[in-house]
RNA sequence: GGGCGUGUGGCUUAGUCUGGAUAGAGCACCGGGUUCCUAACCCGGCGGCCGGGGGUUCGAAUCCCCCCACGCCCGCCA
């Protein structure tokens, strides 16, 4: 039963699984109804075990039916198994003690999954389902200087969520807030308004012999904001000079440069994320909602809100005792004396916005602002708005080797984003330089470039968003084994066995016969879990499961290379040839879903 | 003090939400593999009372309670 490759009937599913689990799901389900043990084929899908062995690929444990109808599980399994109908594509239920063990039929599978990847190129492991509109508001961070690597964590978690929604068919959009309004960009405009002759001695003292007017706006006009800050910490007139200036930031009437300030820096900001493929959809500045008159709004609505108070000196307030906040942040001040807000109160405007054009709404945020989200759940209930963003929470970077603690700019704890991917560059160019003497060199630096930016982004991205990571060189620098280069390795090998093939650009007619070696059939299984892992991460927004299932993808590539010639195959040659294009179209996919860049040479 | 999070082999970690059949990986270490499609790879080995104690359950890394340790947050900054 030879199977042909393209070209199909175009109607290939989009996971190859839909069918074969819906099937066995509802069968189960029957089947168990017919002895008393009422499932919905729900409650079944839920207690399947997917992980595989070497039972089967699925597994249905009866523990729980047979309590239910006080029988003996291992009993009801065997009855189950002989009284399932055959379904198409799966094999016998086989009853092994207490677990019923289902396997796809092999070269179903096979011929299902590769035509479906075949149709769908690059759409194969989206799924088309069409929801409705998301924002992801990620990263954030102020306009006051470089990214180090902590801050990385946030775009490189929103970024891959983007990706990974829109690939289930919701219209996504992604944003950036800008506070150009707040305290921090107050600083940087502050002391640029001034001639640097003017500055402040240990202020003057961060910036270098020779001013370079070229550097990247983020880091020289960046450069003095953790010496300002803490300047500011002794220099009760210098801060009472920036908090006018965010006063008239706040009223709509910034200094001249002020725009220019922020949008340079931050310009430059974008500048170093868009180096580890992160990018936006739109640019949120804080002050729109000040100009529109929206936070106005906010403080008139909250200032009726039932728990509104006024504080002894004027201050606009809620008292937030009863919502759980920690005491000392139970009263949540909304508006100063002197009419200005804060942060909490313009998020809430920036939120009802939000709310007005998305059904669903994502805030990417560090840990260190949860209290921050809390709070402003904690007003919006107060003005009555029941809708809540959906906060995806991820812990910090620490830096061990600066005596521990998180992250931080301020204090000098940090490494900056581009310091580890301009290290990583030089040591990628090295390892090309070792092996691939007949690169160009243009070429060279291209690749080192893209070898960098995947092993950064996939370093931070592989880990758990609720685990603090412990910032360590060599391990944001390694390209073997558990990272990003690994699965570029593995697509390049991929692409270099279709160029080697006489030239032939596909596609090529596939026998699932000829696909039957443990390597081969395991490979394919991997690539039909695709579809399946990206509804899962998609619902639970736990980015790093795919970064753990694409390096899976890729060792079982790496499995066939080594096991299985292609090139010097006899027969089995064009449908090897396919499998390992069904592969990189697969392993290119992943790469694409979690922000990295596929390489054909490498 | 209160809150949030974490604790799995020497190191980094998956699995915990939704309890199931011998707890998966990577690094390091030891031993193999390249006349053949890229060895940034593959194969084998070593190494785990899943922080401690109690409980629930036919069954607990996973659920509940207590304790311990570590990180972070608790500002009229953002």
């Amino acid at each position: 039963m030879a199977t042909r490759g393209a070209d199909g009937s175009g109607q290939s599913p989009a996971d190859p699984w839909a069918a074969l689990e819906g099937d066995l799901v509802r069968a189960l389900a029957d089947a168990l109804a017919a002895r008393g043990v009422s499932a919905t084929p729900e409650q079944v899908a839920l207690q399947l075990d997917w992980s595989g062995s070497e039972h089967g690929d699925l597994a249905f444990p009866l523990h729980r039916a047979a309590k239910a109808v006080g029988r003996d599980p291992s009993e009801l399994a065997r009855e189950i198994a002989g009284a399932m109908p055959a379904l198409a594509g799966l094999s016998p239920p086989r009853p092994v003690g207490a677990f019923l063990n289902v396997a796809a039929e092999p070269r179903d599978l096979a011929a299902t999954t590769l035509r479906s990847i075949f149709e769908r190129g690059p759409r194969y492991g989206h799924l088309d389902l069409a929801g409705a509109r998301v924002c992801v508001e990620h990263t954030s961070a102020n306009p006051t200087g470089p990214f180090h690597v902590g801050r990385v964590r946030n775009g490189i978690i929103g970024d891959t969520l983007t990706r990974v929604l829109r690939a289930t068919g919701a219209p996504v959009t992604s944003q950036y807030y800008v506070d150009d309004v707040g305290r921090q960009a107050a600083m940087v405009t502050w002391i640029w308004s001034k001639p640097v002759a003017e500055w402040p001695e240990e202020i003057r003292a961060v910036l270098p012999a020779v001013d370079d007017p070229d550097e990247r706006a983020d880091r020289r006009l960046g450069r003095p904001y953790p010496a300002v800050s803490q300047y500011l910490k002794t220099h009760p007139e210098a801060a009472a000079e920036v908090q006018a200036l965010s006063r008239a930031l706040e009223s709509g009437h910034p200094p001249a440069r002020h725009h220019e300030l922020v949008t340079k820096v931050l310009e430059g900001m974008l500048a170093s994320l868009a180096r580890v493929g992160i990018r936006f959809d739109e640019l949120v500045w804080e002050s729109r909602f000040l100009s529109s008159g929206e936070v106005d709004r906010v403080v008139e609505r909250l200032a009726a809100a039932p728990h509104a108070v006024t504080e002894p000196n004027g201050a606009a307030a809620i008292d937030a005792g009863d919502y759980g906040l920690p005491k000392e942040s139970a009263r949540v001040i909304v508006a100063r004396a002197d009419g200005t807000t804060l942060y909490a109160t313009r998020d809430v405007a920036y939120h009802l916005e939000k709310f007005g054009r998305f059904p669903r709404v994502i805030d990417v945020l560090g840990q260190d602002h949860h209290l921050h989200a809390r709070t402003l759940e904690a007003l919006l209930t107060e003005i009555g708005e029941t809708r809540r963003p959906e906060f995806v929470i991820y812990q910090d970077i620490t830096v061990p080797d600066s005596g521990g603690g998180r992250m931080s700019t301020r204090h000098g704890k940090a490494v900056y984003l581009d310091d580890l991917l301009d290290e990583a560059e030089i040591r990628a160019r090295a390892e090309i330089l070792a092996r691939r003497e007949d690169m160009a060199p243009d070429e060279v630096a291209q690749v080192a470039r893209t070898i960098a930016a995947s092993a950064v982004r996939y370093h931070i991205l592989r880990v758990a968003p609720d685990k603090t990571v412990a910032f360590r060189w060599e391990d944001a620098l390694s390209f073997e084994g558990r990272s990003g280069p690994f699965l570029q390795y593995s697509y390049a090998r991929a692409s270099s066995i279709l160029r080697k093939a006489d030239g032939d650009a596909g596609p090529w007619p596939f026998d699932v016969d000829r696909l039957a070696t443990p390597p081969e059939r395991a490979l394919i299984k991997r690539l039909s879990l695709l579809p399946g892992v990206v509804a899962r991460v998609a619902r639970t927004t736990h980015v790093h499961a795919l970064a753990g299932f694409a390096h899976q993808l890729a060792e079982e590539f790496n499995r066939f290379y080594e096991s299985t010639p292609v090139i010097k195959a006899g027969e089995e040659r064009a449908s090897r040839l396919a499998l390992v294009a069904a592969a990189r179209q697969g392993l290119g996919n992943a790469l694409d879903l979690l922000g990295l860049s596929p390489l054909e040479r490498m």
